[in-house]
DNA sequence: GCCCTTCTTGACATAACTGTCAATTCACCA
DNA sequence: TGGTGAATTGACAGTTATGTCAAGAAGGGC
């Protein structure tokens, strides 16, 4: 296996890649996540890198692996950040959800895009599907329990920490463009939703001005 | 443009396609569901259709005719029937709501893999997406406007009609594999979720009854 | 029986992609 | 300067897809 399978963070870097291996990465990850996996191809990577196609065979054993570096980076980024942000520290239940918002506006915590491509891929792999099913699995369970150490009781908070899986889910693929400021204004509201009461302005304050 | 293009309705029947131009339509509308888009191609259908690969051309232009086939379809069936939904009778919002769920159980309603195969497809196909951002609105519009009719003011519409399209677009776009009996008793506490309010013992009554 | 419309087919032309391999370039350093 | 390993390349071989066309089958009406 080619060295950057298990580091592909490169992906994030916002200069220009160092290295053509990088720049093979980074035009994979663009490619999946604005077109999905049918259209990541060797031929037109080379083309946009203006290189030649076949180099890529040094760097990788085949497209397989190239595709295999996407899952990776996706495993090891999008579940971790998310399940850790449950244990954040909050000292109440919308301070706890907040902090989840944090992932939906903040592109370093959660990619969004990444998340949608692999379970667009995952639908015609079921290697994959099982990979994904496992990586939900774990996410529902973080903010279930979540929600149970804020006194919901067990039944409840699953069915509101589904509905805010499917929300972000949704949101997520119906590719809403809404302005940065209306996203913002909105999260209150949702917040009430979601938890079923209605926050202090404290605490809407405090989100408001972390993401300012 | 061929005579089924204008009534591809055939996709729902249940019997055996009768001409081999449905034969056509239903087998791309089940790759198109089940793989997405780029896996619709005429050599591979007429493989499982036991079919010279040639014959398509007989029955449609190209294959972007076969394509717009089951846009015309999704576009006469989905959006439509979701949005007559939310002006069906109802006497409190809780029935109005449960009249929404029905579209969630009942496949002849909605056709969520559909619903979910477009979306994905238009993330590579600018006109398309335009089209699906017109229903999009057109449903959100529909779902605003039955909660204000049941006393919402409009930004809490909104927001609960927004929440409602996410969940269920998240839903089906998480593939999720609940047992029926399971996802039924789930509805009344996404009521809740939903409406902000509980539903009475008989509302619940009726949905479920309906729905056995 | 014959014709005409409907439908199906195989041969042909073309394009895009994948992967292998041996030859070549490049950059560094001893 | 010349050698060595890292990286790149073009030619080759193979696969899968698209679409055109002219020839052929199938089945009814006269």
């Amino acid at each position: 296996m080619p060295p950057a399978m298990s580091t592909p963070q490169i992906i994030q870097d916002p200069s220009r890649p160092a290295t053509t291996e990088e720049a093979w990465l980074t035009a994979a990850y663009d490619v999946l996540t604005t077109q999905g996996v049918e259209a990541v191809k060797i031929m037109p990577l080379a083309k946009r890198l203006q290189v030649s196609r076949t180099s890529f065979y040094w760097h990788f054993k085949d497209r397989e692996a190239l595709l295999e570096a996407m899952i990776r980076y996706w495993e090891d980024k999008n579940t971790g950040t998310l399940v850790a942000r449950t244990k954040a520290y909050a000292e109440n239940v919308f301070e706890a959800v907040f902090n989840l918002f944090d992932c939906w506006l903040d592109p370093d915590l959660f990619d969004s895009r990444l998340d949608l491509a692999i379970r667009n891929w995952a639908r015609s792999d079921p290697a994959l599907q099982l990979r994904l099913d496992q990586a939900d699995a774990r996410r529902q369970q973080a903010m279930t329990d979540m929600l149970i150490r804020f006194g919901y009781d067990a039944k409840e908070a699953e069915i509101r920490a589904l509905t805010m899986i499917y929300t972000q889910i949704g949101y997520i693929s119906m590719q809403v463009h809404e302005e940065e400021a209306q996203r913002l204004a909105r999260m209150p509201d949702y917040m009430e939703v979601f938890t079923g009461k209605r926050p202090a302005q404290s605490d809407i304050d405090r989100f408001i001005a972390r993401h300012s």
